[in-house]
Formats: structure tokens, sequence, C-alpha cells
DNA sequence: GGTAGCACTCACCCTCTCCGAGTGCCAATC
DNA sequence: GATTGGCACTCGGAGAGGGTGAGTGCTACC
């Protein structure tokens, strides 16, 4: 074994060790947890060789060491082993999962589960409407000139806009429109919709034209606002729970998590990378209140390929192997159920 | 001024001082802070006869009077005035729910608006499907064998199921169940509605009243199910943020908000008070989690009467006539809002 | 390169003391 | 009878001081 491995060793040791006991790990505790077959003097020297690669830190001299960032990232891409499941978890993430009535209660049901799992923050981002199919179109009057629009699409989602009317609406108008749209756009993704709604106007008399006009401007912003997508988050209490960490920026953490807009740009940031599951550590996730913490995220999808992600939350110092075959493991599971309905 | 008014206006002053300081009040600084025209022995007198009454309480000898729950219940009943928003404020409020896009949008306004406003933890309750009627039910197929159920209430809200038929679905049937049911169940409310859809069955030929059935099962179990009514947070940031409060129950209380049926119990259970804002201190929240917290709140609701709740949580200590009249500001332009569209 | 020894550092813990805010009670006063 | 001034007492919290031990870096040696 070069020296190189031993460095590597011992650095998946000390974060291994820090992770379970969240104190800054000694040489000598080191090499009596590990058998690592040379003496405390010699970890020494590798630990100052790997504070010196930036991959440990000491919090304070005469203190031991703790990994940084830049230690956790090493360990996620070349250290860690996963640890999947048991046989019994995953038949019970399945049925949990499977039990779900709709849409909704399958997300609802994820986030838990991925709370439970981890014992972290859970973070379910619903199916996206630019990637999945528009299936049915319905216009419902709500008052003389109020239209309610909803859109359901293949994923089972559904969305919903109101429409003001300049004038009274007619029922036989709206019937039309129902049927031209759900003609339109039937089984379309949001790049292929753009001119069929375009030339729609063309069926409808001058008079109604602005009401038509209005109807599709709506359908189109729905499809292609962002800010339309979701997150679902549970687990919020598992943050506090523990105690230790977090010394005083819990209040950051959550105020973060609060922000929808946060959590989207780093889900969409993590979608790019092309490995199965993401991993963004501490300052990785480029927002200050999550500088203390790491996000874990896998796609999941349908028939037709990825959709949206989940993920989890937690401390920079988490148990990643763990974090990532759970959030792995329902993933897989969601895939399955969504394809399956 | 008898000397029990005295008493109830030195137990006002502990209130507004501990609420304002955090920290236990003495005698002396209640008689510098408030122009009582006594000295300190006279209050310290009032203060024994007030903690003999369980209206306050000291954390240990020889430090001052803090309130209990009991004594937050009088000064909420008895004592405290209400804090009129300024003309600004209100102005505020309308024009940010009134750019609100559809249901969905108004509520997470709310809640947000809430949040910003008390500082605190911010709910509101979705608008309650059983006080609301049915104005609509759509019918979609989704594959060959399952058809999605989505139930649109006059309050704009959205409900969906899927259900699974036991036979390839035929179109004209399901567009011929949409007609019946649409029929059969518009503006009606659920108590009106059984018998209704009960009759319906009779209408179709036998081979297809499995699914009949089926549909209208599901139907009736939406509108009957209280699990889903649905409560939406906001701010829960602001519970961490400040600092002091919440030794170490943060845990317990960001638990305790987690779990939609909690704050449904506790909904429902204000709901029964014939009171313009309920209010409830520590204890009285009926769960270990909420201790040391309130919750106050009120009701909205669109031209028919009440129809849920928005409310804001926050420490027992905190500033309670601030709080009340935040909410119940909301809660008028709430109702307001949804009366007009 | 690995190891043993050794001096040094420094957070943590424990104890002790001091301080002062605040109380309760009592006797004097209005 | 209510109010007040005076006074002894309590006790949490802050601060100082000292000991302890885990842990390090360095150097000489194998």
């Amino acid at each position: 074994m070069s020296s190189d491995d031993r460095r590597l060793d011992v650095l998946r040791a000390i974060v291994e060790d820090y992770v379970a006991t969240r104190e800054p790990v000694g040489s000598r505790a080191l090499v009596e947890r590990h058998s690592l077959g040379v003496s405390p003097a010699t970890i020494r020297n590798d630990m100052a060789a790997l504070e010196e690669a930036g991959y440990i830190a000491q919090p304070h001299t005469s203190a031991g060491r703790v990994p940084t960032d830049a230690g956790y990232r090493v360990f996620v891409d070349r250290l860690s082993t996963v640890k999947p499941l048991s046989g019994a978890e995953r038949r019970a993430i399945g049925s949990f999962l499977e039990d779900a009535v709709d849409l909704d209660d399958v997300v609802d049901r994820s986030v838990r589960l991925i709370a439970q799992l981890t014992q972290q923050v859970a973070v379910v981002q619903y199916p996206s409407l630019r990637r999945s199919a528009l299936r049915h179109v319905e216009l419902v009057p709500v008052g003389p000139r109020h239209l309610l629009v909803v859109l359901i699409t293949d994923t089972g989602r559904v969305e919903q806009r109101t429409v003001e009317a300049e004038r009274d609406l007619d029922e036989l108008v709206v019937a039309r429109l129902r049927t031209h749209l759900n003609v339109s756009v039937a089984g379309r993704r949001l790049p292929q919709l753009g001119d069929a709604l375009a030339t729609l106007v063309d069926a409808f008399e001058p008079a109604d034209v602005p009401l038509v006009r209005a109807v599709v401007t709506v359908v189109e912003e729905t499809l292609a606002l962002d800010s339309e997508e979701r997150v679902v988050l549970a687990g919020t209490a598992n943050l506090a729970r523990g105690g230790t960490d977090f010394t005083g920026t819990l209040g950051t953490v959550l105020e973060a998590l609060e922000e929808q807009v946060v959590l989207l740009r780093l889900l969409s940031d993590m979608a790019e990378d092309a490995v199965p599951v993401t991993v963004r550590i501490g300052h990785e996730t480029q927002h200050a209140g999550l500088l203390e913490t790491s996000f874990v995220t896998t796609a999941y999808g349908d028939e037709h390929g990825a959709v949206a992600r989940v993920g989890s939350i937690g401390p920079t110092r988490m148990d990643y192997p763990a974090t990532m075959s759970a959030v792995r493991a329902v993933a897989r599971y969601l895939t399955r159920i969504l394809a399956g309905s």
C-alpha cells in the first residue's frame, strides 16, 4: 500500500469517526478504532499532509481534525461505498408508497419517507410541467365573467388559473374553446405547443378573440413559468433534534428552506450533473444559509425519463452513504409507481 | 381606583414588560417604567396576591415575576387593547393580496403576509370542502383503465383522485357519467349530495354500474375526508430567530407543526369558540409540543360565511394585541377577495 | 519512511467568590 | 386598612483561578 493510499484511508477514517461522534478526531483515537497498522505519530504526519491539501482542519490548536467541505467531497467521490438498504426496508418503502391514492399523496408519502429514513430534511420536487405532456384542459365558468382554467398533465398533476373576460361569457364559445384546446394540446409538450395555440385564434369570431387570446396566454404562461414548479418539504424538525449541530445558524437554514426559489435553483442546477446521485456539500450549495448543510438529490421520472428530483438536506456532517442510498431507493420506487399508474 | 383595579394594572404592566424585555420583571423596574403612583413595596404586595391567584410566577427565588398561562389569559381577555394597523399597512395588505392569480396564490400570499407581519409562524387553512359547494366534476381517462376524477369547488379549489376500472373504459359511458354527475352535484353541499349520488346509479347499464359506483364513492370520500383539509405554514424560521425563546424545545415545536393533524384538530377546536379572534395559550393548545407557544386564529370566509381559519403561532410570550390585529386584518382582506372573485 | 519521546498548547471543567437584583416581612405612617 | 421605608436574606450569574488531558509539532533515532 502506497503512502498516498494510506492517507486516503486516514481521510476516510476521519470522516467516518467524525460523522459518528461529532467530535474532532485525534491520531490516537484513529489508530485505536481502525486497524491502520501504523503508530499515531505516522498518522500525525499524514494528517499534516491532508491538512496541507485542504481536506481537514483543526477547530483550534491542540484539537483533533475535522473534515473540510473538500474532504467530504473526496470522501463522497472516491472513498465511500454504498450502504444498501435491507430487504425489509425496501419492501416497507414499496408498500408504503403503493398505498398512495393520488399524485399529491405519492409526493407526500415520499417526502415523509425520506425524512424518516435519513432523519434529515426531505425534499421532493413535483413533476415538472415542462417535461410532462398536457392531457386535458378544462374550462369552468365561475361567475359571469370569470373563467377557471384547469390544466391536467399526464403525470396527474393539476394546475389552475382564473381568467377575467371583458364581457359576459357565452357558454357556447366556452364549449368550442374547450374542444379546440383539447384537440390542439392533447399529448403535446411545451415546445410543440406554441404554433398550435397561435393558429387556434383563427377559428373564432372577432368578438371572441380577446377571450381566446387571454385563455391561450394563460395556458402558455402556466406551462412556461418556472416559478410554478413546487417543492415539498418534511422533517424540518430533524434539524433541531439531536442538538449539537448548527450552533446558531438554524434560523438561517430554515429561512433558506422556506425559499422555494433557492431550492428550485439548486435542484435545477444539480440536474445538470451527469451522475446518478448528486451531492452538494457546504459552500457548493452557493447559498449563505446552507453553508453548514449538504444536499443529496437524485432524479425520478415516469416512463418518458427524468421528470424531477428528490433529495435530503442535512448537516455537512451527515452519513453520506446512507443518505445517498435512501434517496436513490425512494426515487426508484417513485419512478416505478408513476410509470405504473 | 380600587386595589383590585391596580392589581390588574400591575398584571398588565408585567405582561407588557416581560413581552418587551423577555426578562422577569421586578417591582422596582415596574414603578420606574410605568407611572403607577405607588412604591415598589406596594407593588410587591400586589405581586404576592397575583402570584397567589396563579397569574404570575417566579422562575426562582429572588428573581422577578413572569406571567403564567393564566396571566396571559386574563391579559388577553380583559386587559389588552387592540393595536390597529396603520393605514399604510392596511393598503399594503390589500394590494399584495389582490395581485394573487388563483386560490393557491391567495393562500400562499396570505400565509407569507402573516408571517411577515407577526414575525411568527403563520398558518392558513385551505377553504373547507365540506362547507364549500361543488361547482364541477371532470373525468379524464388516463390510460385504458384509469380515470382521473377532478372536483372543482366554488372557492376555486381543485381536488383529484384516480379510479381504476375493472374493464377498459368506454368513452361514451364516461361522457354520460360526467354529464350526470354535473347535473347532480352542481352547487350542492355535501349533506345534500348523498341522495342525488345514490340514485345516479340507476341511469346506467348493469355492466357499467361498478365503474359508476366506484366514481361516486371516490367523490363522496373526497368530500367527506377530514384529512383532506390542508393547512399551509410559513415563517418557521422566525421561531429560531431572535434566539432566546425556546430553550431546547424548538425541535418539539417543529414536530408539532409538521403534523397537519395536530393543527387541524386545534383549528377545528378553535372554530367552536364564539369570539372574533380565538387565542390558545400554552397548555390550552392541549399538545405537549406546543406548551411554550400560543396560537391566535380567526375565521375567514366567502359570501356564504365562515369557511376556514388563519392564524399565527408564536411563543406564549408574544405581542398578543399586535398578533391579533394582524391576523384579523389579513382574514378580512382574504374574505373580501374570496367573495369578490 | 516509520516510530518514539517530549515539550507545548489550549479548550474544558470544576470550584470559589463576589455581586446585585429582587424578595418577604415588619414596623412606622397616612 | 392601605401604603411605605427599611432591612435581612436568597440565589442565579458572571468572573477568576487552577488543574487536567487530549492532541499536536518537532526532533532524534531505527
